[in-house]
DNA sequence: GTCCATGCAAACCTTTTGCACTATA
DNA sequence: TATAGTGCAAAAGGTTTGCATGGAC
């Protein structure tokens, strides 16, 4: 109930995609939307359940997912996997349409930034590897500035030889 | 037993990397390690155990997993996952150093590639972002040479007015 | 002989599915 | 009213863990 606050503009396009695909607009799958939609992080599944319980809704893990794959179909969320064991969504909407992830491995942190270098490498695959691009995933993992200025260092491991690492 | 054919050099590597953190190199870790070094692929966890029985030796999948997570460590491995729900192990020896890769949607295929762009990135990112990289995954998903010479081609959806993607 | 690794099976965790019931259109 | 969605619980699938046994050093 309580978090669907009105039908924000972007929850209406997905009320659209699901006309035009057909499905019903029901009050679960608005309230998935307003939730991933009013939200500037990248939301696990288990932080977007919390939410709506909290805001009163009374939902189940499944529509979550189920919800959650739609709006991932109709192309207004993206799925993130950082290595966490679970997924991360993320709208698209009213932000930089692409772009890439910087990811501290002190605090968890993600940072968004965007890079033109990514699609000269994408024309360059395509004319030497005849490969048709259709998506990427970039991700930097790293320190971030307050991790660093905090302290923080890089984990270190491996062989006291390192074996080649450019 | 069989699967161990002497002792290779990168065996031999990673023994020496079990010594140095006090740990038994034992008949199984070195099976492990062998079919991961003799292999080019990307191999799961499965596929490995496979060609572990099927080179006749007696091995558990926990002991799999726990080897895996060894040469990990070492930095002799790396550990991929491309979104297929498991992941992949791939040796760093013998092969460009450090690369990229292109993963075909229509088979599956994982074509490496280098790319100096991406370090240029990663510079940017610390200057700009004071974000120190560790590492990165780059990956681009699409339709690779065969496949579109046989007519695949990249799978839509989405609204029908889609929404900005540059 | 002392540790640590191994194998097996059970546990874990995220995600998916089956089914009786409910809501959309 | 017909159709499809929902909640719940069980299942699935990859990965991890507990424990008694066995192997490395």
């Amino acid at each position: 109930m309580s978090a669907v606050k009105a039908n924000t503009p972007f929850v209406r396009l997905f009320g659209r995609y699901l006309r035009e695909q057909g499905l019903p607009v029901t009050h679960q799958r608005e309230a998935v939307a307003e939730v991933v939609f009013t939200s500037p992080e990248h939301l696990s599944v288990d932080e977007i359940e919390r939410r709506l319980r909290q805001g009163g809704e009374r939902i189940g893990k499944a529509t979550v997912y189920r919800t959650l794959d739609l709006l991932v179909r109709s192309r207004l969320v993206e799925e993130h996997d950082f290595g966490e064991g679970f997924k991360r969504y993320e709208h698209r909407l009213s932000r930089q349409p692409v772009h890439e992830h910087l990811i501290c491995l002190e605090c968890g942190k993600v940072i968004e930034f965007r890079s033109a270098e990514i699609q000269r490498v994408e024309a360059r695959v395509r004319d030497e590897h005849g490969f048709l691009p259709a998506r990427h995933r970039v991700e930097i993992y790293g320190i971030c500035r307050e991790c660093r200025e905090a302290g923080a260092t890089i984990p270190a491991g491996g062989l006291t030889c390192p074996i080649d690492t450019v």
